[in-house]
DNA sequence: GTGAAAGCGCTAACAT
DNA sequence: ATGTTAGCGCTTTCAC
């Protein structure tokens, strides 16, 4: 097996500096209790062999692999390869390994879940995918802590941190009831994931309250995908039966980008003025001169933070958390989709432009 | 160290078996000589205790993680996303692992690198970002194979896959030349990186045989990013003492869509009437209604292949395949930003509209 | 076909 | 502060 490698141990570092073998792996473990000049020697002689310590051996001493595992569902959503990105780089600052999976729309994450458990990660992270309560406690019962991006599982002890994403539907109601829109329609994601059901349960809640009824709500499928959206647009403003809505929310960015070039660039209507729009997420592709689109922020650094801590990657002996669910809250971001009424005009976030997240 | 975890050994499963640790080990190994009936009785006995196989301690014996790491340069650029998602899917289909660094931009590899020597991977595929050749030897040393994706390291011994970018360049200069264009502008990338430089050759290569003279091709940097398209297209035709140019090349595909965005929407020029616009790569995003742009599109899923291939990772003892530079013809696709000149209308690949890579 | 035993390269007591 | 030793959970000869 193996190509033939050839690659220093600590037993040949520690020859050649003239140590014991234990000296190296304390040169190189931050913290033991070591002589400086000790560790220099073997520093020296670690240098000349270029010697990189083995972390797959450590792993199965220490039985912390220093591996997070990241299962992501849509990559094409730019919301979720931000979410990689920020995960990524922060988990490398801390000089963690990231492993991906990547899980087909709609496929569970069941088996991403059975490797990952081969290779005793530290942690998970899903995003997007669902996951059995199965697989949850296979993964609980062996120590490894799981964390739910922007999702929750009914009925599972997972931990999860997600935006507040029917208050954030209800900010969007808000701003269309207040530029004085009366007739809605939506354009859903998968009816199956929690995001976009509680945008919608929110919206829909929200416009209620104001005594919209419900037959001025209409709700089309748009695969969070921007071609689905922009097709489903198509078809729903060229529906002789209906009349056109005053507003429409797109569950999120991407797919209230593709409504706006609908509507625009196939439809040849105005927006705002013939139609107003919003998106969800502020994702930053949202932000370019032909979009503008108004949408609700979520603070995706801040998310990514409060995930990582859940993990509590560095006391691994802490018990895991289970059951938490951390709704943070979103913030509505006008910018030119919709027109920002009178009341709205001060004082501040005002055409949140092109500034991002702090 | 260690949170309190109760996870199965194979001499758990063995135990409950009745059989030899050695068992299991056979019966989780495909092909290894084993009765059927042994091995049902161990994978009975593993099912009943949630057994799985601990890859950490199998790697540490044969010396093969089957993790392959893939180091990545830009996220805001949609190839690369593209990129990681087709390299991702297809490794996962083969049962591998994937380990992502992601590197700034500038930045070099080689602290990536160093991490994921200590993890012992497979192989290693590299886009964007710049390698020491002193890295590069540190794996082949230690018998990892490396694969550059779509660049070259200058002196170097490392393989690498890569579209042909000098002719995909000159593939777009023809197409303007074709169309009539006789002055031009280019918007480059990094101009350390090989991709855009070798673009930029064949762009400007092809266009001085044909006597278009050099003071008539004008070059901005674009920094590879839609923002700074933007804003360097917004310059560049502003300037007062410079005439608008016939035709412009953006270096990759979200480079022309900034452009494109700013000379319609900020500039009120219309493409391709007033000015023609190419891309290069054949992102989904340039496919868009709005866009529609012609690029010459890169075949990512061929590349990967090849990529991978290179990697040889089912043949770990065939040494590593040094030199190798296999570049890959990219193929022009006529959309909306360069008129269709008549000589073009037949016979094949007009308009190639929307469909994906075969 | 099966079991016993010797590592893989490291960490973590335990002595000194 | 340093060396000695016993594993971590697996794969792989080597006998039988």
């Amino acid at each position: 097996m193996a190509r033939p490698t050839n690659r220093a141990t600590s037993f040949d570092v520690a020859a050649l500096a003239g140590v014991s073998q234990s000296a190296v792996s304390r040169a190189f473990t931050p913290g033991s209790s070591i002589a400086e000049e000790t560790r220099q020697k073997v520093l020296e002689a670690a240098r000349k062999l270029a010697y990189v310590p083995n972390s797959i051996a450590s792993s199965l001493t220490t039985k912390r692999s220093n591996i997070v595992a990241l299962i992501l569902g849509d990559m094409n959503n730019p919301f979720y390869v931000h979410t990689l990105h920020a995960f990524s780089r922060r988990l490398q600052e801390q000089g963690r390994q990231v492993l991906i999976f990547t899980v087909d729309r709609g496929a569970d994450a069941d088996e991403a879940i059975l490797h990952l458990l081969a290779y005793q990660v530290d942690g998970v992270i899903l995003t997007a995918a669902q996951l059995s309560t199965r697989m949850t406690s296979l993964c609980h019962e062996r120590g490894i802590p799981i964390v739910l991006f922007n999702r929750y599982i009914p009925g599972s002890d997972a931990s999860g941190v997600r935006c507040d994403n029917a208050a954030g539907g209800r900010l969007i109601a808000e701003a269309f009831l207040a530029a004085g829109a009366k007739s809605f329609a939506m354009l859903t994601g998968d009816p199956k994931a929690t995001t976009s059901a509680d945008r919608v349960r929110g919206f829909v809640e929200r416009l209620l309250e104001d005594g919209i009824k419900r037959s001025d709500i209409i709700s089309v499928e748009g695969n969070s995908s921007y071609d689905a959206a922009f097709n489903a647009t198509v078809t729903l403003l060229t529906d002789k039966n209906r009349s056109r809505p005053d507003a429409l929310f797109g569950i999120n960015d991407i797919m209230a980008m593709g409504a706006l070039d609908a509507l625009r660039y196939r439809l040849g209507l105005r927006v705002p003025e013939d139609l107003m729009v919003a998106g969800f997420d502020d994702i930053p592709e949202g932000r370019r001169t032909p979009y503008q689109l108004t949408t609700v922020r979520q603070p995706i650094n801040q998310m990514v933070e409060e995930a990582l801590s859940i993990l509590h990657l560095d006391e691994p002996n802490r018990p895991i958390e289970r059951g938490i669910d951390r709704p943070i809250s979103g913030k509505l971001i006008w910018r030119n989709t919709i027109p920002v009424p009178p009341a709205y005009r001060w004082p501040d976030g005002l055409k949140g432009g092109s500034e991002s997240e702090p």
